[in-house]
DNA sequence: GGTTGTGAACATATTCACAGCA
DNA sequence: TGCTGTGAATATGTTCACAACC
């Protein structure tokens, strides 16, 4: 890569770390909460709790936008909301197509979360003909023949895709052409894209399967040896996984890992 | 946390880091592929660039589940397939329960990927009375106050929730004192869950505001100083970008960050 | 020759713990 | 006194590069 530069972002820089860039809407999505309730400021343990991390590492994650907080009383909400807003792209207007508008692609369209951020969807695509004009979520279906020009038109670049997976490697090459540069994919296949393009991708069963690793090792290690590993899982990127960690400081004593009864009836 | 022990899992053993655990998933994507096709044997380097990552952190993610490669050969495509189903737990069957058949629970249900992994639909669960007997996915829709019945009667272990934001903090207490001891959440909320309950949550509003800020740098930086980090996304748990990565050792010479006319239309 | 498996080097991320300031 | 901001310590993850082996 390059050089490799870039170590220490030296207070308030460019070079804002992934894993502080992933947890940024959580903590907007809390704050936003709080503003809803009128509250003026908050301070790192009561907003962590609220977002699911620890407070050290939200001070932290803060600490590469800038000093936005007072010492020995909190973050001012509003303030920090719009900073936020602002580091993540938010202030400005997203249009963003929708293509394969099946039933994951109407939930999509139909998802209230993307109109109260910066997202607005443009338009929704799909190659059935049948689809074409029919309405959903209150907007017409457009046919993949036009695909190019709804992207030029609205000036799209990003691109959803919730096609089946045969089919996102050429709905990607053609929304890459026509100008978009940032996809998310709901698709279980890969997708190659050119250098500049972001994909993220979102796989249901992959999601399913992790848990299934977990669980596995709940019901298995327990009477074998270490147990010790079980309760702890990714709170990565997207896992983020919870297990108390809602409580502040509170004691991690409890453990659990009960058999759970299960059986029959 | 406890000692914070197993730092280095000697060769096969139990500690599986989990950026390895949520990679296995794609490795078995790529590999059930290739079983389908026949393929006998495949190299670290043709399986890394199938399933989209490079391939000394394949090597090296397969090291820790034991040596089943062959030097100068590579892996049996069964036999790892059948290895890494294992591990994953995906060789029992998990009954899954999905409580919230909106647009997106109808989706996951008609979602094909569960059925062909280890996963079984038992049940759709919904609050409203309306939907009750309503078949999605050739499934009647169970109201919610079967809850734990359905749980505790088909050993259901997993749970998906699909609820408004509102509901599912409810619902994922109702799932836990039911037995359910993984849980999928789908719903923009942090749930708060007794230890030793795993939770991953997938938000699709998150996604995509990661998206926005990487394409805020790339339309921003290029004309200014650094653009270095610009196409440098995730990758992470759920991340994973791409960027032409598909390529082996192809060189990431390319660049592109073209301002892309964008304009009206 | 070709490819795996892995120690060692490097990079990133998290947590600790406390100085510094309101 | 209470809370932020951050260096330092630790933990986790990735990549390199090559010995071991087929």
């Amino acid at each position: 890569m390059a050089t490799g530069r870039t170590h220490r972002p030296a207070t308030r820089s460019r070079g804002i770390p992934e894993a502080t860039v992933a947890r940024l809407p959580l903590y907007l999505r809390a704050l936003t909460a709080l503003s809803e309730r009128s509250v003026p400021t908050v301070s790192s343990e009561e907003l962590a709790a609220a977002a699911g991390v620890n407070s050290a590492k939200l001070r932290k994650d803060f600490s590469y936008l800038g000093s936005y907080g007072t010492r020995g009383v909190g973050y001012d909400v509003e303030y920090l909301v719009y900073q936020i807003s602002r580091e993540l792209g938010l202030t400005q207007d997203w249009p963003v197509v929708i293509v394969g508008i099946g039933n994951l692609g109407a939930a999509l369209a139909n998802y209230g979360g993307f109109a109260s951020r910066g997202f607005r969807v443009a338009a929704l695509i799909d190659a059935d003909p049948a689809m074409a004009g029919k309405p959903v979520a209150g907007m017409p279906v457009q046919h993949t023949d036009d695909l190019e020009k709804i992207i030029e038109e609205n000036g799209v670049s990003i691109g959803v895709i919730a096609t089946p997976a045969g089919a996102a490697q050429q709905v990607s090459e053609r929304l890459i052409a026509a100008g978009v540069t940032s996809i998310l994919n709901f698709a279980p296949t890969v997708l190659s894209v050119p250098d500049g393009v972001d994909v993220r991708k979102v796989d249901l069963s992959i999601e399913l399967q992790i848990l299934a690793f977990h669980e596995q090792r709940k019901a298995g290690e327990e009477t074998g040896g270490g147990a010790e590993a079980a309760g702890t899982p990714a709170e990565g990127t997207t896992g983020g996984a919870s297990g108390t960690g809602a409580a502040p400081a509170a004691g991690r004593a409890g453990r659990r890992l009960r058999a759970q009864g299960r059986a029959r009836g």
